[in-house]
DNA sequence: CAGGATCCTGGGGGATACTG
DNA sequence: CAGTATCCCCCAGGATCCTG
């Protein structure tokens, strides 16, 4: 058939097709835990413990799961120095590496800009708690 | 007291820290549907109907309840012409606006490499179901 | 140290029907 | 048209315990 996305896998990428596989990499890559563990991997290759360590509030459970997934799709590449104690390494791929900027830009627009998300948040919520008598303070 | 990250608000701007408010900014920046309404309010302001037309999978019920998230935390502005029938549109903050790039970038990466995530999956879970004899169909 | 296995709960998110 | 309200299911994800 030769409907506009060929839903069998090939398509004409667009992340705004649900059944593109461009969307399923988007929502990869813009996980709650991907963003933070390309990020943290993008500032040196790291092991588990130096992971959770970093991101704070992860735990081992979505780490692992984070990262067997970003591994499974190329992002992440595992290294087990087979030593005892268990030694395992994880960096950027090369693929992981091309997206590090940009994730890097996320996370910097939200440092940069929160207190304005903030503030935002706290006159909509005012607006709506007390609409009236706005005068004073 | 002089905690890292002064717990009630104000903290050094840090993604990696739970508490911290910026990281709450990057998850709502980088939801699943944040970034896909965000895009396609940078593509143009829309309206309800317009959005759940390009926006493939989602459902009204994530549309407005995300939109309203948005709103509250300055990013997206509603416009409500009080006309009947009801025409409401949706578009950029200045705030939105300034984040758009980098959400573009995040679209465009994944629709440009979305081949490799899936070769890399495919490689991957090839090598886990089958490291043995693969000479044939 | 890295991470598997299990149990269990909250809420993300779909479907459907209704309203101004 | 642009939502709101309800019901309900499913699974993301935490807590806990166990292994190589």
């Amino acid at each position: 058939m030769t409907s506009p996305h060929e839903q069998n896998g090939q398509c004409v990428p667009d992340v705004f097709d649900a059944e593109c596989s461009a969307r399923h990499a988007l929502e990869l890559i813009s996980g709650k835990w991907s963003v933070l563990i390309l990020t943290a991997l993008a500032e040196a290759p790291r092991r588990n413990g130096a992971l959770l360590r970093r991101i704070g509030g992860i735990s081992q459970k979505m780490l692992t799961q984070t990262l067997k997934d970003l591994e499974r799709n190329g992002l992440v590449e595992r290294h087990d120095l087979r030593t005892v104690p268990l030694h395992v390494e994880y960096r950027l791929s090369a693929l992981g590496s091309s997206l590090s900027a940009t994730l890097i830009a996320l996370d910097r627009w939200a440092e940069r800009n929160f207190p304005e998300l903030d503030a935002a948040r706290a006159r909509h919520d005012a607006a709506r708690l007390g609409p009236v008598a706005q005068t004073d303070s």
